[in-house]
DNA sequence: CAGTGGTCTAGACCACCTG
DNA sequence: AGGTGGTCTAGACCACTGG
């Protein structure tokens, strides 16, 4: 009951249930700020930050002059598809397996250990509530048996309760995920890095070969969902595309 | 004062150039919200827009109850469009500067050596004409002195001829690509290298080290004009982006 | 023109971190 | 305990959009 839930938060959630739930179609404007401020009883300056944030995360449109608008769903534009790594083995390899290395749950306490502390902040503004989980699954993935991609990947439990029951090695992940939530958002980083050692093991590489790490951060409708680091071995894998 | 650019972007601005100046050093404090305020004669709340702005930027680093830090400053790029590295240095550091370390011509002759067979692939189908040039140019990009790409590129003299009387100090390949032929079709492709002794000595890193190599091949009006090979220090340069 | 978002103020209370 | 960021208020003026 009672919320020590931040105002501009409430706000933000009030408004993508009124998205999600089709009161406000794509497309259509929402309530002035003002008029927010008021039936919410807060500042405009308040309900300013709600919207700019859903703004920034692509959930809602802002015109000066003109009003605020719900953003249409968008596809995948050619940017940087989500790839489904079963799809890519299958293409290049005759064989595709994926082997499950680690499927736990991180519950409240497991957060609040330090070297967990990174994961809060990435998906509960770096204060998780006793209910919250998160899933992690750690996935090798082989073309030929060869290792191809390691995936270390957390998942919020909040937002797809079922994830951990499922059976990886038949499922790819990220199937899983497009199936279950609508993913709308989400920023990712390719870097060249020495991988930590047991990911080495695990791609069967020399601890001094380059890897290729890519890591992606997605939400849904403003909430976090998923964030995972793919590891290739330099020599096995690269990223290509067309312009 | 007068200025029409709107007080939290003077400050934004105002906090980049300390630490592109180095007076602010990465993970060292800044001064606190409530100081900046004082120092630029604004409120607290228009100081704050400014940091958290540069925090999502990942310029800065905040910790509630201690303190605004500048963060570890990494090179970002999107790879979808096709980049222009001066304005993406221009962009992250106080100074760019390019340095050609060759610009040469190989002609029929240069092009038969066993070496330089698989470039004969790339342009002329393996069989090069009497008559068939490439241009060859190395350039070693700099943001505020260090490294951060080294481009080997080679370009179909036929379809730019004037290409190597340029001078690449002054004048980047890729607007000068752009200004001169209609850019329509490419691909590219990235990977984690082990980089060339030359390259590794170019980039300032050792051997060791990974480098991001994005690799683009790039037509027009079905004829190939350039291939790219832009070789970045792994511990510098990440590619990033927005789904 | 009236309504909207864009920006800004000068305060305030709180949670958190560090000495 | 004192300083820091996190949040919030109740106003304000401006620039822009639309009818």
């Amino acid at each position: 009951m009672s919320n020590k839930t931040p105002a501009y938060l409430r706000i933000k959630n009030a408004i993508l249930d009124n998205i999600h739930a089709g009161t406000w179609a794509s497309g259509t404007a929402i309530p002035a700020e003002i008029t927010l401020a008021e039936d919410f009883g807060v500042s405009r300056m308040t309900v300013n930050r709600a919207v700019k944030e859903l703004e920034a995360e692509r959930v809602l449109e802002r015109r000066q002059g003109s009003g605020t608008y719900v953003a249409q769903q968008k596809y995948n534009n050619a940017h940087i598809e989500i790839r489904n790594i079963a799809k890519d083995i299958n293409e290049r390899f005759n064989h595709y397996r994926a082997q499950v290395i680690a499927q736990k749950t991180l519950d409240f306490e497991a957060l609040n250990q330090p070297e967990n502390h990174w994961l809060n902040a990435l998906f509960f503004h770096s204060q998780p509530a006793h209910t919250d989980k998160l899933y992690q699954v750690c996935i090798v993935h082989y073309g030929d048996d060869l290792p191809i991609q390691y995936e270390d990947r957390w998942v919020n439990a909040a937002i797809i309760p079922d994830f951990i029951n499922q059976d990886f090695s038949s499922i790819n992940t990220s199937d899983y995920l497009i199936d279950h939530v609508p993913l709308e958002y989400g920023d990712y980083q390719i870097q060249a890095k020495l991988a930590p050692i047991n990911v080495c093991e695990a791609l069967q590489i020399q601890a001094y070969e380059p890897a290729l790490l890519h890591a992606r951060h997605t939400k849904s409708q403003g909430q976090p969902v998923t964030f995972v680091n793919m590891w290739h071995p330099g020599s096995r894998f690269s990223f290509g595309g067309r312009l």
